[in-house]
DNA sequence: GCAAGCCAGATTTTCGAAAATCTTGGAATT
DNA sequence: AATTCCAAGATTTTCGAAAATCTGGCTTGC
């Protein structure tokens, strides 16, 4: 058997499958989700789909009413706001924690995280799986940013805001016309300076002006309707965030 | 059909009796979770139990690994200080959105709650149920202090961490002979007070302190053996937080 | 005309058994 | 003596159908 090959239970695979949908927007907020099309969908019975769709309940992707089924949790400008300022308290502390005490390894991912992330920012994300290999990359830049904080309270509130400000990160993926701009990548490396520099305040004032521009990002393009579904051809480079 | 009597699928009850079972020690951490033995003791079938599993495992209360099945969370000293200190972020803040923005229902909601408790506190809880009603009232009091924070994802986190505080609390309602009697009820009678003064500084310092020592004292007890399963008979009046 | 009751079809939820996988202990091999 | 292999039993996981409940539209009675 090769190295990391853990079996994989068709509930896990079912909870990948549907948490992918949900925030890649495949499956749009507010749908209703019935077993008979879940089942056709993924190939699979009810059984694994309903404890997936548990699972996700409890991570508030989906909501759910007793024998009314299962539905893709809505959006909102007001819960995008929540999850922002939640997100902002959370990996201040975080990042704080990891500052104070993070050693040799901890800057290792950092910069070896960052660089990954400026290598595929770089080629660009004219294919789709392009485009997944950047939301990895920049997924595993903003944990290893916090890996050393040592809290697993911390990390798990962390995991979840993340994903939550995916699902509103990506209808935006679409360049727009009037809008400014914006280098995200060169955010990405301030960041990653000042926290190496270990300068707790300048660290986290740039993490949160990175989320609450992107927050007012989305807000404009929410707002004026027209572009918000993006169509599904070809993302533009380095948009990410 | 009475008013507010919505139908209860089998796996949400399922759900509450395990949470229940897990946050009193009844089921003990670590233990394994036996699909057989499960279904035995609730009366129910495999799925129900599957998907209350599921979500549980979600919120941290269980874990699972794939084809070997669930186990009880383990609990360590590590792991309830991440969550006294997550905690303590978390409410802090949502404290202070609460004094900034709660209006006469806040309030009235905070006053009620805390003479509830009050009066439960002073009826004892000598009976199991007096000892959940005691439990119930001290959440609702917590839960009325931040309920005007205007912020979901801080009223989720700060469920989840009540859960998991309690399952510390629980063996501790035993009274220690050596430890120097403490009067909780006082306790929350002062941040009540120094949050509708709208002191979110003081209320805030309260909060902090009356966490620390709850997991001070918790930790007093695990440290030293012979006594942190609590006899499940008479626990004594006030001693929960 | 209109509300209440009710049937048929659709949908969720649950069960019981089958399929897949793990675990244990002993036998065979080195 | 230690290791590997294998089979039997235990356990988890999944399926397919049955049971329970919801939905929408139609009839009935006032």
């Amino acid at each position: 058997m090769p190295f990391g090959a853990e079996p994989m239970t068709l509930a896990e695979k079912a909870y990948d499958a549907l948490r992918r949908d949900i925030v890649s927007g495949a499956l749009k907020p507010g749908a209703p989700l019935r077993m008979a099309q879940l089942s056709d969908r993924y190939g699979m019975g009810f059984s694994p789909l309903r404890e997936a769709l548990n699972r996700l309940q409890a991570e508030r992707l989906v909501t759910s009413v007793a024998l009314k089924g299962f539905s893709v949790a809505p959006l909102s400008m007001a819960e995008m706001w929540d999850a922002t300022n939640t997100r902002i308290l959370i990996e201040s502390r975080a990042l704080r924690l990891s500052i104070e005490q993070g050693g040799d390894e901890w800057e290792a991912g950092i910069v070896g995280s960052l660089h990954a992330l400026l290598l595929q920012a770089a080629r660009g994300t004219a294919s789709e799986e392009d485009a997944r290999a950047l939301e990895a990359r920049h997924h595993a830049f903003h944990h290893a940013l916090l890996s050393a904080c040592g809290s697993g309270w911390l990390m798990d509130f962390f995991q979840r805001l993340y994903v939550e400000s995916e699902r509103y990160r990506h209808p935006m993926l679409a360049p727009r016309p009037g809008e400014p701009a914006r280098d995200v990548q060169a955010e990405h490396e301030a960041l990653a300076k000042a926290t190496l520099a270990r300068d707790a305040d300048l660290a986290c004032a740039l993490l949160a002006d990175h989320y609450r521009r992107t927050a007012q990002r989305v807000e404009r393009m929410m707002t004026r309707p027209g572009q918000q579904a993006h169509p599904v051809g070809e993302p533009i480079a380095g948009s990410v965030d």
